[in-house]
DNA sequence: TATGAATGAGTGTTCATTCAT
DNA sequence: GATGAATGAACACTCATTCAT
């Protein structure tokens, strides 16, 4: 009963801060939308920014249990083409919190799960790039810099994909889609040795 | 004197924009910071808001300006070259300017200024991936997708700059210019044709 | 409870509005008076304006009522008698409600309860008049000018009344029954037929 | 030239007043209605309080100087039916004022010249209804209240006129000629002995 | 006198958080 | 655990007034 009302205040809080953001999402509204009390929050949630962190904790811990299922052998453009699929298959379904993620990243920085969830993504890429210039399939590169210009990247075509979304009636599922394609391709050349 | 005033302003907001972010600016803050009185700050601009519109307003237009001043005939690969280390350059001169570019652009996106400098920005990467591909000198692509994940890359790198040269003690100089250069070798290994 | 909270504001802010106007009542000097925080007013009122609001609503309503339990079948002049002393009996048992009425009332027409108490209460006198002269007890003239003079002349009658109190060590009762007997007398001599 | 300003700002004054009252009507506003700068208006002017009494002032030395140039030997009545002819005629000629001198006498009684203009106008009508009675002419009454009553009476039909000027499309002239005979009816009927 | 940029005290309102029930 | 009324610190913004030019 307890992890589900923690859950459920974790949904409605997505959906609140969707719409107007973190900032003019009120704990009332939050309250208000999961249908409980605003004291309730309170005892799933140290406060307000918890909640946030708690979002990005969630949809971390999402990609890290994908990124362990991958087979270790599996090479690193191989990998790398795999999570891009399975990622924008996420966002396709849930393009709201995609949109959180995005969205919340920048002004609220200092919050440990949201600087943790932006250093864990970089740092996969990370190692991503060193493992395939260890194996020789990448050419040679700053390998930080790298990652974090592949996190850049991703999160860009996350965000122009759900823009497009929301300004043509393409389906989102055939928006992602090209956008994993497209990120792929721009990787793979620019990686490979 | 008017115009030196609203500068002075400007300087003063983006020293306390930097420091914990927008929304925990006050323009008492501000006004402190920038030696004048509250009012005064209410005699530049319409609101709080509009100091950082204006902010972004300023970096956009030295950017447009820069990119005006581009000759017409350079291959588009050239131009973006000249474009990422001209950047990196104006972000090594400034980087807190910079940092505020990258962290309220998401929270305040609904800010005409701010949506302006995103769109401007990936408006022209994206004309010059056209460009490149009408001349045959870039593969085919969605130009927009690809024009929204340069941006996206372009501000990743920066941001790792920043961060790298927080957290060492390699001069800025040199940690920009080796992500301009990586950056361009990025794109023009997944651009060319 | 609420209910109780409410009225304790409404009570405070009168005390509060009495000195000095409703301009110069401040919400931390209303909730200071009513022993709560400032954010608490805000739970029973929209804004500040709304508690003034609320106070002429609270007058209107009395009136109202007591305007209904008067016998239909009596003369206009007979309820135009009572009214005026049960009336003056309000102001003389609580004038710094009165003084609010006057006061308030010019500045702040255009509040819907503030117009709407000047326009129920010149309305009622208008239909009085109208009655009587529907029933030949009146002469002849303007209704809703001559309510609307009717309307005006009780109020200076307050006015003067509290003022008078004020100035003198007569007792209040005392001086609104003589203000309501001339009122009654005046408008006797210059209604009826 | 100098008084010349002081009546120019006087009239911006009362234009921007007139709109939205006085506290809404910003020392700026009248500074450009009157086309000088702001400090131009403390030259004449201790501050934006002496603006409205000014106004008050202008308007109750009309008023004393008409009724200064009645001729002593009139009886009360005929004097009193000369001044609602003048001054409906007034309000007729300059409905702006008429409404300042309404909506603002209340919320700012306190000024001088302000609780001046009631007082003077309240005393003239009193020793008006005193000197009828002393001449046997009126009935008894108490003069001081009667006199209130009369005062309050006289701006309800001029605030009545006002109002159903507005809402009307009969002119302002008729309407306060026939506010001016009711009044003068309804006071000679209850006045006379 | 005239100007208008600069001033800064003053205040309505919000909203995360608490805690008695 | 659940509730939601109460709390009060915090802050953007206004605008009458001043004074150097």
């Amino acid at each position: 009963m307890a992890a589900n009302k923690k859950e459920i205040i974790r949904q409605a809080a997505i959906e609140v801060i969707v719409e107007g953001g973190f900032h003019a999402a009120t704990t009332d509204a939050i309250a208000a939308k999961a249908g409980v009390a605003v004291g309730t929050i309170y005892n799933y949630f140290r406060n307000k920014e918890a909640i946030l962190e708690h979002i990005f904790q969630v949809e971390l811990e999402k990609r890290i249990d994908y990124l362990r299922g991958l087979p270790e052998e599996l090479p690193a453009l191989e990998k790398l083409e795999l999570f891009l699929q399975w990622h924008f298959g996420l966002i396709a379904q849930d393009p709201a919190t995609g949109r959180i993620l995005l969205r919340e990243r920048s002004n609220l920085i200092n919050l440990p799960a949201i600087r943790g969830y932006m250093e864990a993504m970089t740092g996969y890429l990370t190692s991503l790039v060193e493992e395939g210039m260890g194996k020789g399939q990448f050419r040679p590169s700053n390998a930080a810099l790298t990652g974090a210009i592949m996190f850049g990247a991703l999160e860009a075509a996350v965000r122009h994909s759900i823009m497009a979304w929301e300004q043509t009636s393409r389906p989102l599922e055939l928006i992602t889609q090209e956008a994993a394609r497209e990120l792929f391709l721009l990787f793979s050349r620019s990686l490979l040795a």
